[in-house]
Formats: structure tokens, sequence, C-alpha cells
DNA sequence: GACTTGACGATAGACGAATATCGTTTATCA
DNA sequence: TGATAAACGATATTCGTCTATCGTCAAGTC
């Protein structure tokens, strides 16, 4: 290690000062936690505010930057659109996208067989899927 | 149909000014149809100035957006990056992205079972697989 | 309760991508 | 070949997202 001096025992928080709990802090994390899809920075702002008015988009952007430091969130991006957040730590899954309402749902389960869709040569190391179309709301149906 | 008339034989081209064939616009399309995988405006734009010197950004946007809807190029997106462009008419495919070129590949095929991923109540009209990785040149294997 | 300083909200600025503008060039056709 | 306007290159402007700044507020601590 080249840097990390003072009270640095854990390498995924150098020297970054003590951090407090605020209400806003923890309302973030608690929209973003208990939401059960990945949110962007404008849903999570709009959710944030119901319980904290006056919050800004600056804390949102903070908050969200911290915990993926943290290794509590992780960023989820799908094609063509900005970033989304979801919480860490869940089973490898995918997502579906909601023409409808543009909202992104977890899709448990993986297809099979993508390692041998490429051609000969090529290393495949990682994969994404998104599906699209139209959630249970959505359509009418209850769920 | 409601407006369209003078030369409008063709619904796609609807009062559009009759095209000419310059030669910006022709090596633009040389660039994009002779090559195999997705293309983003930087990468057109250097592919194109090497045949036609002094070719500006404005000229590849006018020309891809032209193309677009004139069906020949279809848009490619991939999670977190500028868009791409591709010739349209393929035969339903995904792509391949090198984490040490950057560039996109095709990769005929598809997983079977991605209708079933979705849970009960989810309408799924549409897909779209991405495999990362490293593309055969970069790992030192001629093809 | 008072002190220290991390965190806040507001907002100006940075940034990359895309579009609009405008004077010049040139493809097309009589 | 000359007239017309489509297309061009350069570049200013816009746009959405994100970051930096700064004065104020308040969490943590004694």
């Amino acid at each position: 290690m080249t840097d990390g001096k003072a009270h640095s025992d854990d390498t995924s928080s150098r020297d970054r000062p003590r951090s407090r709990r605020t209400r806003q802090r923890s309302v973030i994390q608690r929209v973003l936690l208990e939401a059960n899809r990945p949110l962007g920075t404008q849903e999570i702002l709009e959710a944030a505010q119901a319980k904290a008015p006056g919050l800004g988009i600056a804390t949102v952007y903070r908050t969200v930057h911290r915990m993926v430091e943290e290794g509590r969130l992780v960023l989820v991006e799908m094609p063509g659109e900005a970033p989304r957040y979801e919480a860490s730590g869940k089973e490898h899954h995918h997502h579906f996208r909601c023409r409808a309402c543009d909202d992104v749902f977890e899709i448990q389960g993986c297809p099979p067989g993508l390692g041998n869709l490429a051609p000969k040569g090529f290393r495949i190391e990682d994969h994404q899927v998104v599906l699209y179309g139209v959630c249970p709301p959505c359509t009418g149906m209850p769920g």
C-alpha cells in the first residue's frame, strides 16, 4: 500500500472522514434498500423528498456514490438510459423494463447456454440480459 | 395520409428534398455497411475521414439520422455508452463487447428460454443480450 | 451547552453528446 | 454552363447528467 495512514484499518474506507447518520442519508438508504428494483437519481430524489422535504439532488448523488464505494449499492445500466442503483448482495439476476411505466424490475434466473453463444476465440467473462415488455400493474393484472 | 404531396411516392420519404449523392455521404454509408459491427459516431467520423479528409461530425449525424429514417441503419445501444449504428436487415442477433478494445461485435444465435424468465404477469415483448469479455484479436488469437 | 467539522441545500460550472445556424460548396438538371 | 438549392464544414448552442463550490446547519463529542 502506498497511502492510507492514520485510522486505516480497511481498504475500502481509506482516510474518509467519519460519517454521520443524518436524516437525509437514512431516508435515501431506506428508499434504496427497500425498493425491490433499481432506481434512478430522480426517482430516489422524489421518493426521499416524500420523507425528508427539502432534500436536494446533490445529497442524492453524494449518498449514492458513497454507498457504491462502500459496496452496499451496485450500478445498474440499461441501454440508452441514465444509471440506476440497486441494493447489492443479491443473487445473480437480470432486469425487465416496462415500456409503459419505464420501471425496471429484477428477474431471477438466467438463460442457459450463454457461454456458448460467442464464436471460437471470444473469451466471455460476463453477460447482461434485458427483457422488455409490460409489467403486471401496467397490463391491468394484479400481480 | 395527411400531408405528402408533390413527388411523394414513398411513405418513408414524405416531402424530404431530393437527396444527392455526395462524396461524404457515400463514404459514410460505405463505412457503415461494410463494417460488420456497430459503430459509434466518433468511429464513423474517423473511418470516414480517412477516405474523405475534412469531413465533419455534423455530416456524420446528418447521414446517420437519414439512414435510420430510411430504415437502412438500426440503433444499437449498449448499457452506459453512446449510441452505435449498424446495417439493418440482418438476422436476429446480439452483441459482444470487448473490454480491451471497446469494440462491439455481432453474435449470432439467441439463448433459449428467454420468454420463460420473467414471472407470471409480465408480458415479454423483446429482449437484449450483451456479452462482455475479450475479442480474438485482443486475446492474441488469430480469429 | 458549546465546539468541531461532516453534511446539507442551492446553484454555478463542467462535461460529452447532439442539434441548430450560417456562409460556402457542389450535385443536379434544364 | 449556369441556376438552384441540397449538402457541406465550422462552430455556437442546447441538453441532460453530474460535479464543485460555498455559506449554513446540525451530528457527534466532551
